[in-house]
RNA sequence: GGGCUGUUGGCUCAGCUGGUUAGAGCGCUGCGUUCACAUCGCAGAGGUCGCUGGUUCGAAUCCAGCACAGCCCACCA
């Protein structure tokens, strides 16, 4: 890891430490240093690549520049990506976490829209000006979202940031265009589009929800054409869109419907216009829907429009874009498509062709952003053809390049891809990348420039002048798919793009992967012939919890008045606590409480140490001379030692394996239950005994060091406030700048012998403490303990056992076992209630002849001594030995007692 | 219509390739504050792991079916 150069350094910023504050109070803290981390360049992975580097690339899910950041982006930023990216720098890895906002199209100008509208009529504006406006809010929403993302202490390394709309970034979304346009990707044609009436724009299928809605269906009857032979059915059709039977063409039916097989080719009357149409047979027909019979309606249903396309029917356009009924509509014309619904009803009944109506409840498309039901249209749009595109992207994920974690997402993935439909990129709004295309007025030439052209103003095939460009722009996604290349500065072989492409891992909500990801992955093989991440990380959605949360907080389901109120890192950590791989998860007070604890817990073992290192002027650590192998460290040193590095290797197992619910757990369960509930109180002990103080102190301090930096990717700003000055105590420590560019604890030497010892121990003082309450013995109170059973193994550790219960111990017992011991035979000096004591006594018999009967029942089944695996099975007979032993001495404890 | 995921103590959820007495946080009960922390400590209660079958010496874990919940996809008018 490069260290940036003394001097040029930036010093870290001065100590807001105050020991006196008995908890921590992060806002004080955290912009400061967040600030310090940006300034020093920690965030910027080194300059010159060192030979043969490591590198871990990752690109910042764009948020939206009109937004604020809400829990789900937190949850992912701050979460996840933040973690995985200080983790893989502590490793010494070259990280790049690139920064960048979105302009989101469409939302964006709406946001933008409404807050014109307070001051202006946006109608007044050209175009230019319209932008001119865009862009002046832009300057103003951007600054906010990255104060934001600054916030939540994610690893950015701003001088790479980014926008969707920087002027550079549009001439690589040109270059892409030309290049696709140019390969015959991009075409243009009449088709039916997702059109919204509210937001005046084409849509992409993606963009299209569906709602459960109630309806009524119309049954209505078309009459024959022609006269029929007696006894003829009515042909009757059901629909829910009476208003656009004036735009049908036909009337189709399944071809295999023996009811209707006879008439195809026969005509109807459409009713309200009385147009001649026929009956064709179309496998797309449900007969068990209705009567059977289909109306056809091409220009306003997406199945029609099919239809339509197979059999060569004309096309009819009856609702224009404002909704609006037009002059093809007949006596319907002029009328909103929901007036002309109820025209229609009252027209056919009174021409006596509504034969009834019934409610249907039915899927209904509308549009994501407003959710405005759609409106059908067929219209000359542009399209990307994307069946060629996903091949090698399906390719990628299944021969294993790229992983998606967690697994199962990947079948959704192939199921989407397989079935992938063209892309309808075209947006009639004003706000976005513009389409460089231009259209010879003359002879109607479709000009599109040469790659790095200026815009052409001469048609190169009637040489007429009059050329105007589309004046659409494009999806906002078209950009964004391009985002791992064009932020490194394709389409030009820049050495960030030879250095970082391909990336390592994209993270995001399991939401985006068709809008996003697949497009990343497609646009990715096409355009750089390489995958753009090895491994796509999907995590769900965070609700927050309606019943718990909220009370007496005030809008806590705010990332920022979360960050605000507790602070970043008990943020990050509620976020991943107890969450696996891609299941949606919930924000509750209960887990952000939990979070805040544990940080208020690290900043006071941090109080702690570092006063014990201030009063005993701690200063020397032998960084030469390794902890465990210290002489000096006694039996609950060496213990805390060997649990740290086992602690180690256990969190970096389960960071790798993208189980960071679990590094959260486990972090927790060492650092609370192992470090300060037991090692601290040890320690105290030590510190006051002049021999083995200086072994405690380097011990605490020691393990300190270990857990900031096992702590710091999911807790960055406490960790480093408290490393900061751990290291100013300690000035030869194996230490670093910043937590930041620390190395990651690489696990060493464990004693698990003593690690099962202390085991035990942890159990005879947990039930020495359960006696000695269950047995009236006040706390503070003297005791004394006799231990039976086989203690010669925790022998050594008889003062720990006296410190940690106040009792006085005295070893009795035996011989014989092998087994660490577990059986514990306590006498109580005090006074006790005896009764009590041996109703317990008599409980725990109970148990433990329970739990032997369980063991020997087990060996004795059948098959299993000789088929369970022998580790198995000596394990099993280990315990049915224990147990034995156990219950041996509580019953002669029992007859004791009695 | 197709598909995916989930169902574990009062609540929110872990439980990796089947093997100690199924864990955690919150909540609950009892006890305890002089010097890191009451955003604390100690101890405890509480679960037939949705149901039914199957595979296995052994199933919360693997398989099948079912029930319920949520989500995604889809041209059911």
């Amino acid at each position: 890891m490069d260290e940036p150069k003394a001097g040029t350094m930036p010093p870290p910023p001065a100590t807001v430490l105050d020991f006196d504050e008995k908890n921590f109070r992060p806002s004080v803290v955290e912009t400061e240093l967040y600030d310090w981390w940006d300034r020093a360049g920690f965030f910027t992975p080194p300059a010159t690549p060192s030979p043969g580097e490591k590198k871990f690339v990752m690109m910042l899910p764009l948020p939206n520049v009109t937004g604020d950041l809400h829990m789900g982006h937190a949850l992912g930023f701050g979460g996840y990506e933040d973690l995985m990216a200080r983790w893989h720098r502590m490793r010494g890895e070259a990280t790049l976490y690139l920064p960048g906002t979105d302009h989101a199209g469409i939302i964006a100008q709406i946001v933008v829209e409404r807050e014109l509208a307070k001051e202006m009529d946006k109608k007044g504006l050209t175009r230019e000006q319209f932008l001119g406006e865009m862009w002046k809010w832009m300057r103003h929403y951007q600054p906010r979202i990255y104060r934001q993302l600054r916030m939540l202490g994610c690893s950015l390394d701003w001088s790479r940031v980014h926008f969707t709309m920087d002027p550079d970034m549009q001439q690589r979304v040109r270059t892409h265009f030309i290049r696709q346009y140019k390969r015959g990707h991009l075409y243009r044609a009449d088709r039916i589009v997702h059109w919204c009436l509210t937001c005046q724009t084409t849509y992409s299928d993606l963009e299209l929800l569906h709602i459960e809605r109630t309806d009524q269906l119309s049954y209505v009857r078309y009459p024959w054409a022609d006269a029929m032979p007696a006894g003829t059915p009515d042909v009757v059709i059901a629909t829910t869109r009476p208003e656009t039977i004036v735009a049908d063409t036909a009337v189709a039916v399944h071809p295999d419907d023996e009811r209707w097989k006879r008439y195809v080719g026969r005509e109807v009357l459409v009713p309200m216009v009385e147009r001649r149409v026929k009956i064709i047979a179309d496998e797309a027909v449900d007969p068990k829907f209705g009567t059977g019979a289909l109306k056809v309606t091409p220009g306003h249903d997406q199945t029609d429009f099919e239809i339509g396309q197979r059999h060569g029917l004309p096309i009819i356009s009856a609702i224009d874009k404002n909704g609006s009924m037009n002059s093809q509509a007949g006596m319907l014309a002029g009328e909103h498509r929901d007036a002309a619904r109820t025209k229609a009803v009252a027209i056919l009944e009174r021409k006596g062709l509504l034969l009834k109506q019934e409610p249907i409840t039915h899927a209904v498309g509308i549009h994501d952003r407003c959710e405005t039901v759609e409106e059908p249209l067929v219209m000359r749009q542009w399209f990307m053809k994307m069946k060629e595109l996903a091949k090698p992207a399906i390719d990628a994920v299944r021969n294993g390049k790229i992983q998606i974690v967690p697994k199962y997402q990947e079948k959704i993935y192939f199921e989407w891809m397989e079935n992938i439909r063209d892309w309808a990129i075209a947006r009639q709004i004003w706000w976005g990348h513009s389409i460089p295309v231009w259209y010879c007025q003359d002879c109607d030439e479709i000009v599109v420039p040469d790659e790095g052209a200026p815009d052409p103003t001469v048609c190169p095939k009637c040489r007429g002048t009059d050329l105007k460009q589309d004046p659409d722009v494009l999806d906002t996604w078209f950009s964004s798919a391009l985002w791992p290349h064009t932020t490194l500065g394709w389409p030009e072989q820049t050495p960030d793009l030879r250095r970082f492409y391909p990336g390592t891992v994209l993270e995001t909500g399991y939401d985006i992967l068709f809008f996003w990801v697949a497009r990343m992955i497609m646009m990715g093989l096409e355009n750089i012939e390489d995958i753009p991440f090895s491994t796509v990380y999907l995590h769900g959605l965070v609700r927050v919890g309606k019943t718990k949360m909220g009370k007496s907080k005030g809008n806590v389901t705010s990332p920022i008045a979360t960050i605000e109120q507790d602070g970043a890192d008990a943020l990050r950590y509620a976020l991943i606590y107890g969450v696996s791989a891609g299941a949606d998860s919930q924000l509750s007070e209960g887990k952000l409480q939990n979070a805040k604890e544990f940080a208020n817990k690290l900043w006071n073992i941090g109080r702690f140490v570092l006063r014990t290192l201030e009063a005993k002027n701690q200063s020397q650590w032998p960084s030469d001379r390794s902890p465990e192998n210290d002489p000096a460290l006694g039996p609950a040193e060496r213990w805390i030692l060997s649990r740290t590095e086992a602690t180690a290797g256990e969190l970096t197992r389960l960071i790798e394996q993208y189980l960071f619910g679990e590094y959260v757990g486990a972090l927790q369960q060492f650092v609370w239950g192992e470090f300060a509930d037991t090692y601290l109180e040890l320690s105290k002990q030590s510190l006051r005994d002049p021999v083995r103080a200086d072994a405690a102190a380097r011990t605490l301090a020691y393990v300190l060091d270990r857990v900031l930096r096992l702590a710091h990717p999911v807790m960055p700003f406490i960790t480093d406030t408290l490393a900061l000055q751990l290291w100013r105590a300690m000035p030869t420590a194996d230490r670093s700048p910043s937590l930041v560019i620390a190395k990651w604890p690489e696990p060493r030497s464990r004693d698990q012998a003593l690690e099962d010892r202390f085991a035990a121990l942890i159990d005879v003082v947990r039930t020495i403490r359960n006696l000695r309450q269950t047995s009236g013995v006040r706390p503070g109170q003297k005791a004394s303990v006799a231990l039976g059973g086989d203690v010669s193994a925790i022998r050594e550790l008889g003062g720990a056992i006296a410190h940690l219960t106040q009792s006085e111990v005295t070893f009795g017992g035996g011989a014989g076992q092998a087994t660490v011991v577990r059986a514990v035979e306590v006498r109580l000096a005090a006074e006790h209630d005896v009764a009590e004591h041996r109703a317990r006594i008599e409980r725990e018999l109970l148990e433990a002849k329970d739990l032997l009967r369980r063991s020997r029942e087990l060996l004795a089944r059948p098959g299993f001594v000789e088929k369970a695996p022998s580790s198995v099975v000596d394990n099993e007979k280990a315990k049915l030995a224990e147990r034995e032993e156990r219950a041996r001495l509580l019953e002669g404890e029992l007859k004791r007692v009695t």
